[in-house]
DNA sequence: GCGCAAATTCAAAGCGCTTTGGATGCTGCT
DNA sequence: AGCAGCATCCAAAGCGCTTTGAATTTGCGC
């Protein structure tokens, strides 16, 4: 069933019916709901690429996934994400496009998505310092709306992010109220922008009341649940082992706790841990009160905005960049408590 | 620059240079050569609508996640098996259509993806039993392949789905020749059809052995941490306590894991462990040596045999259902051991 | 009853590609 | 020389929609 026959069975032009699904003031109420009856019954829904080859519009979103050997980004965030951007699109009838590129391709599948045309947009996902991708998106002409920042980049973009610097320092400053001055970090791969913005809000944090990061107890690598038990397994071998964590993930979190408690120890006794909480559908920090205490900020609201400010930004003639830069807040769990007296570790000065 | 603007510019005719560039044997070598070199120094790329509109091929695979009040199935799972769809996707030149629906939209939605004409074949995912969208998609005679099976289908249709009942029995089965009698089980959703078939499996192997299920050892859930969790807190508290779980999760798994060690007992000695593992890329079980005993299999191959099978389906003029049940390894991790003797926990009978 | 403007409707062109059904030239054979 | 057969190439139609420009109808003031 299509525009044709759908016109033809209602003795009207294809004009005349594509006006009147498409809402344009020049035909007849009766007109339009005659023809809006008749598509109904007859389950007509315009084909997408014959509108998109004659309005120049896809109607479509693109998602491109960097997929490596260097880091695994088949990431736990990214179905959230998609879910909320997703809700958007279908509210406002676009499609989304999602391509899995090795990362050594972006270039090329930047550019062919492109020339194919078949998106009138993209979201740019995990931005690196410096990242390449916006130049090329903005040479290319193509809307694009970053989910992050990129360091260093100083051409205007439009971004959705979260506050991760200040999230982290918030998170130091309250462990450090607790009377915390070990405190370790358990970041993410500190060449993606976000886990550069945690470390300086977690080394500025401490700055700011004199203490210097320590090296020993900085930790970068993909966010999992070994990654957190590793880390604090070995930490908490140190000499001078921390008595708090700040770590990137929940999952690295429910491996330092394992640490923590394998250690013998008890987590917000003698060990508090603060993690950054995505508020996953499938991986939540606890239901109703918190497990961990986190700084939390939504990956599916994030998805939502970003996807709301790229049509903003397709169907604005002169778009400016936008940007909106989201809050975390800090919930209080079981994890954390005052800073155990320093009854130095056995063998310490 | 589209094929009219490259034709003229070589002094052909579009026809030859569409011929040209798709491998048609009735173009002169030369000229396919002269051909294929201008068009890639233009970086021409075939515009996708104008293509899909003159072959009625879309060279696109939709997928449709139902997300709902119900159940929500932003699933961890979902984006390994994205991955693994997508890397044969972009190797075979398809693009992968993303659409989020709400649960009750399911019928609307896949007819409106049929009359939009946007896709050549969808995947479905998560079947419950009796799945409508089977005989839905067979009526409207789009090409698709089910990720898992919907018991009570009758219906032939496609699918590549996990052997969940051997898998779940042969882990019962492991644990109850470790001497293990008191079994829990920790399920997925059981509208689910894994969910069925892994009680199914697990009660058998119990029934084979003369024990019959006991249902306060066995719960239902989101596959999350905190169910593990809770279903494990209160079953040790049971009388006469599991001494041994089947998670259907690694999330579930180290749920109970947490309510073991606070229980004050320890994993893999008074209490053992199996879990399924989908082998996710952000969710290891340990990297190398398993933490957990677990069945094996992982998403990401089914996304990649799921998304071959599809496209073969629609290239072949007359398909018949191809199906593809993969077996699920049972890995040895550290998460159990021989049955306790049974002296009776203190305080207790 | 006439002219003009507003309200409706339509025919046809065009989006960028594929594909049908010829053209055109050339070779080799009779 | 004449013709079949092959190798190449091309013009034009068509995919299903939107949109431009024009035609037709209607309403209204005089």
């Amino acid at each position: 069933m299509n525009l044709k026959d759908l016109a033809s069975q209602l003795g009207l032009s294809p004009t005349t019916v594509s006006r009147a699904l498409n809402g344009f003031p020049e035909v007849n109420e009766d007109t339009r709901r005659r023809v809006a009856e008749a598509a109904r019954n007859a389950n007509y829904r315009p084909n997408a690429r014959a509108k998109g080859l004659a309005t120049g519009r896809a109607n479509a979103i693109g998602h491109v996934i960097p997929i490596s050997s260097r880091h695994e980004i088949v990431n736990p965030i990214f179905g959230d994400f998609i879910a909320g951007a997703g809700e958007v699109y279908s509210r406002l009838g676009y499609d989304m496009i999602l391509s899995i590129v090795d990362d050594e391709d972006q270039d090329r599948a930047y550019r062919e998505i492109r020339s194919k045309g078949n998106v009138d947009g993209v979201i740019v996902h995990g931005p690196a310092e410096n990242d390449p991708r916006i130049p090329l998106l903005a040479e290319l002409g193509l809307p694009f709306v970053v989910h992050g920042r990129a360091t260093g980049t100083t051409l205007p973009y439009s971004w959705v992010d979260v506050n991760s610097a200040r999230a982290f320092r918030r998170a130091t400053d309250f462990l450090m109220d607790l009377g915390h001055r070990r405190i370790a970090l358990v970041n993410g791969l500190e060449f993606m922008d976000f886990a550069i913005r945690r470390r300086r809000g977690y080394v500025e944090a401490l700055a700011e009341r004199g203490l210097t990061a320590d090296p020993e107890l900085m930790v970068q690598g993909e966010m999992t649940e070994t990654q957190g038990h590793n880390a604090a397994r070995a930490m908490l071998r140190l000499p001078d082992p921390p008595t708090a964590f700040v770590t990137s993930s929940l999952l690295s979190a429910m491996g330092v706790r394992r640490a923590v408690e394998e250690a013998g120890l008890v987590m917000g006794r003698d060990v508090s841990i603060v993690t950054h909480d995505d508020d996953l559908g499938y991986l939540k920090n606890g239901d109703g009160e918190p497990i961990f205490t986190a700084t939390r900020s939504s990956v599916r609201e994030a998805g939502r905005k970003a996807a709301a400010m790229l049509i903003d930004l397709i169907s604005d003639p002169a778009p400016t960049p936008r940007n909106e830069l989201l809050d975390a807040v800090l919930v209080v769990g079981n994890s954390t408590g005052p800073a155990p007296q320093s009854k130095a570790p056995i063998g310490k000065g």
